[in-house]
Formats: structure tokens, sequence, C-alpha cells
DNA sequence: GAGTGGATTTCGCAT
DNA sequence: ATGCGAAGTCCACTC
């Protein structure tokens, strides 16, 4: 599988031929390489990048993003991947984040020259660009990926939204919606309603441990409703549940709290009727 | 380099010892597989998993998420890396963004049964877990990276301060910095300190583009200062460039703006001399 | 261990 | 295009 020497370039193209027929993938084109030489890493980038392939490499490498800021990565080994949208991640054999990226939209450049291989991405708006440089190549991959599968974050703030607004109940024992994310001086209100007594109430939905911040948000809502309607303004902090400290802050800015499990808020939408909802708000 | 067959549970490490020995990689132990059956990928990412290894996965898959929230993706074809931190990767084909993911520090479990190979990476606080269901593997590869390369990035909003702080001639003619990082009412000004004609200066830095929130933020710092000294303060807006309609507002506020190159700060962070400052500020 | 703020944040949505 | 808010944000630092 992996090449003892480099080739001339006239018998480059015939061993990618017969690279691809040695192997049976599965209905893409999946090709691999291991420890090319820098030439022929160089000729499976270029194709893999003109193909509009996908690219999978882990080498020994250093790193220059010159852009929004500039960074210089010295030499270790990582992997790269270059998804055909135009993205680039630059991955440390630790951590979670990419060390060095670039978001989709790159065009792509190869050179080699003195045994080392630089691929260059470049974007604009903002202008930016990621060079890598490689003199070592362990792995080379160009995939033709195929995924049309559907992906669903359930529980999420708006989905506790839509939870409330179409299951008022859930929230508190009469409560009735008039509108959702209404715009107030400071920015959206995420619910606004009228309890069972006929007071207006102000929603503010936190899909994690609500905190200081979420509780002066709310306050700040209040008060600008409070102004609008020159009437008393009730505001409901709705979250799992509440940041130490924060129930004592509520209780100085008269708020009330109403604990919500986004699970729960996940069965309500996952309820046939939910599609009413769609028609009423959508 | 592809199994045709699965082997019997005897075999399979001889036929691991003969994959190692018949590739020859560079000073680590980096194994590639490709189209392997999902027997010996479950043989081959529990090894991997179990030595601690870096582990890159190209397949089919369906992946769960439960934790924070909860998500599900429905089958395609992703690339997965699992690092040897206990991190995880699930990339689509297209987007710079992971689509599902888990930090460091997880704990990985692996079962196959009925042709699919399932792999579950659980984490405590917070509690979550991601579970990876792979029917066709691609690719399979397992590495041990070796990187000890520094990573540095330029001109941060801190090194910008500092090189003001290091070299205040950059800042303005005659600038002497008395103090940074003071705390007034509103937060942190940046750097104070006092003019050639002896006024008083707040500085407010941006590492990037300067817009009305940065303005605004200098102009409460400037008013802060004010009522404390009981005497006129000058504020300077320091960033590479300013957003637009920022000049009119700070105009307005009577504010005076500094363009200045990150870069430009970096060529000044990066001359010997700068370890003085770190005794003098540090 | 929890709280706070920054990021080459990215992403999405509304203006 | 631009600007603002949210994120399973992550991460580093402080208390």
């Amino acid at each position: 599988m992996s090449y003892g020497k480099p080739c001339s370039r006239a018998c480059r193209s015939t061993h990618l031929e017969k690279l691809r027929a040695r192997n049976n993938f599965h209905r893409g084109f999946h090709v691999a390489l291991e420890n090319p030489t820098v030439k022929e890493a160089a000729e499976f980038v270029r194709n893999a990048l003109s193909e509009r392939k996908a690219l999978i490499i882990v080498g020994n490498c250093w790193v220059e993003y010159q852009g929004r800021a500039s960074s210089k990565l010295e030499s270790g080994e990582r992997i790269i991947i270059i998804k055909d949208d135009g993205s680039v991640l630059v991955h440390r054999p630790a951590g979670y984040e990419p060390v060095n990226w670039q978001p989709p939209g790159c065009l792509f450049q190869t050179r080699s020259a003195d045994n080392v291989l630089e691929v260059k991405a470049v974007r604009r708006k903002p202008s930016e660009s990621v060079r890598m440089f490689f003199d070592r190549i362990y792995l080379l991959s160009s995939l033709s990926l195929v995924d049309r599968g559907k992906f669903s974050l359930y529980a999420s703030e708006e989905d506790m939204q839509r939870a409330i607004l179409f299951e008022p109940e859930i929230l508190e024992h009469g409560f009735k919606p008039i509108t959702y994310e209404k715009k107030v001086e400071p920015g959206f209100v995420d619910i606004y309603g009228i309890d069972k007594d006929g007071k207006f109430v102000v929603v503010e939905i936190k899909r994690k441990t609500a905190g200081r911040q979420a509780a002066l948000q709310l306050a700040k809502y209040v008060d600008a409703i409070k102004a609008m309607v020159n009437r008393e303004v009730r505001g409901i902090l709705v979250a799992p549940r509440l940041a130490k400290g924060t129930q004592r802050l509520l209780a100085t800015l008269k708020l009330d709290f109403k604990a919500l499990d986004p699970r729960r808020c996940s069965e309500v939408l996952s309820m046939p009727e939910t599609k009413k909802l769609e028609e009423f708000f959508g």
C-alpha cells in the first residue's frame, strides 16, 4: 500500500489508477495512502483538492496563520482535515478545539519544494490565510463522503419556548401567552403573557442553569414592560435550575422562578398536536 | 491491506502483528486499516482505545447525544476523531464545527452486535454521553502522535496593552502610563496615564475593529475617572481600525482614536527588552 | 469548585 | 452586508 521510492512523473497517474483499482471501496471514492514521499503527497493532495474531495492528512507539520490575528505553530505531528466545502481543521493530538482552522469557503494552493509540501488555504471577508508545511506524511486519505442524515437537537432554548407556548400549563396554572420574541428596549422578551389573576407576565427562558445575568436581564425586561403598560408586571425565570446565589438575587428583584427540565419540553413537543402550534405561531 | 473475511479471535492479534510489521511507520506507531469488517473494526478500535492511541474512523454511522441537551444524528458518512486525551469529534463532510463532540476526559466503551459497532464516550461533570453506531467502516487509523511544537498567537488585546506599556510612544508622543487594568465603576480601564500636557488619559484597547460598544465603554470609563479626579480626562480608543459610523460617535463623545496594527505590537513585544517589562509590570 | 470574560469564536437571524 | 444574541459553546483565569 505504501510506495517505497518516489516515482517519475510519468508513472504517477498509473500508480493512482492501480491504487484505486486495488481497493474495493464502498460506493464512494475513498482512497488512502500511507507514508508517501513528499512528492507523492503533493500529487495526491493536488488531485484531491482539484476534485473537490475531502482530505485527511496526518503528518509532521508547522503552520502559520495570518488574518484577524496572526499565529505560528511550530513543528509537530497533527491531523489535518480539509473538507470539500473549503473548511480546514488542524488538530493537535490533544484538545477539543483545532489549533488552527479556516471556516468554509477557502481556496487552496499547494506547492512542494525541498521535500516540504505546502498547502495554503485562503479566504476573503475576512481576509485570512492558513499555511501548512509538511515534511513527513504518515497518512493521506481522499474521501467522497455522502451525508444526508438529519440532525436534531432537542430541548434547545427555542424548543423550551415553543413547549411553553403550546402547553402554557407547564409554566404555571392559568398562564396565557400573548406574544413571544417581543421587542422591548434592551432586547427580546422570550414570552409575554397574562397570569391567572390577569397580571402581565414576562418569561425569560434558559435551557441550562440560570445565573446572575439571566436574572438581571429579566429584571430589565420587567422594568421596560412596566414603563410601557404602566401596570404591575411579574417576571418568571424558567430554567432547569438556578446557579448558586441566584435565588437570593431573584428574591431581591422580586422575580419568580420555575424549574423546567428541557427533556420535559422535548416530550411536550414530541406530541402530535404540536403541529397545531406551528400553524398558530409559525 | 484490507481483510477479506473476518477471522477467529485466536488469529486476530497475529493479524495486527503482521500489519504492524508490514508497515514501516516513522517513529510513532501509526497503523491504518481500510474497509475492515465490523468485527475487525471493533477489535482495532478496542485495541487503540485501550492503548490510549489517537483514532480516526471514517465510515457510515448514526450518533446519539444525551447530556446538557440531547441530539440525534441520522445515518451518514462522517469522519470521527478520538484523541488520546479522551476527546471526541464527529465531523460531517461540511462545516467547520463538529456536529457532535465530547470534550477531553471521556471514558470509552465499545460493543459490536448485528454487524454494528457501537463506540460510547462518557464523561462526568457535566454528565453526558455520545454514542456512535457504525455499520460500514472505510478507514481506520490508530496513531501515536508526538507534538511538542509551541503555539504562539500574536497581537491579542493583552499583547497590545503590554506593547503600549512598554513603548508608550507608539500610542502618542509624550504619553506616560500610570497604571493598567485599573478598577473603576463600570469595569477595568485598560491603561490609565498622563499625556504630554499633563492631562489624564484613559486608554481602551480593542485588538480588532472597534465599534459602538467600545466607544461607549470608553466614555463610561472617562466619566468615572472624571468624577474621581475632578479634572478633565481624555479618552483614547486604540484599535487596528474603526467600524463604520464609530468615528462620528467618537467625535460626539469627544474621544480620540489611535489606529494601531496588532502586528506592530507583536514586533514591539518581540524585542528583547520586553523582558524588562515583565519585571516591572509582571 | 464555581463564577466571569474572551474568542482568529462560529452560527443564525433580523434589520 | 451588518449587527446582535446564543451556544451541548470551549477555555483560561480568578475567587
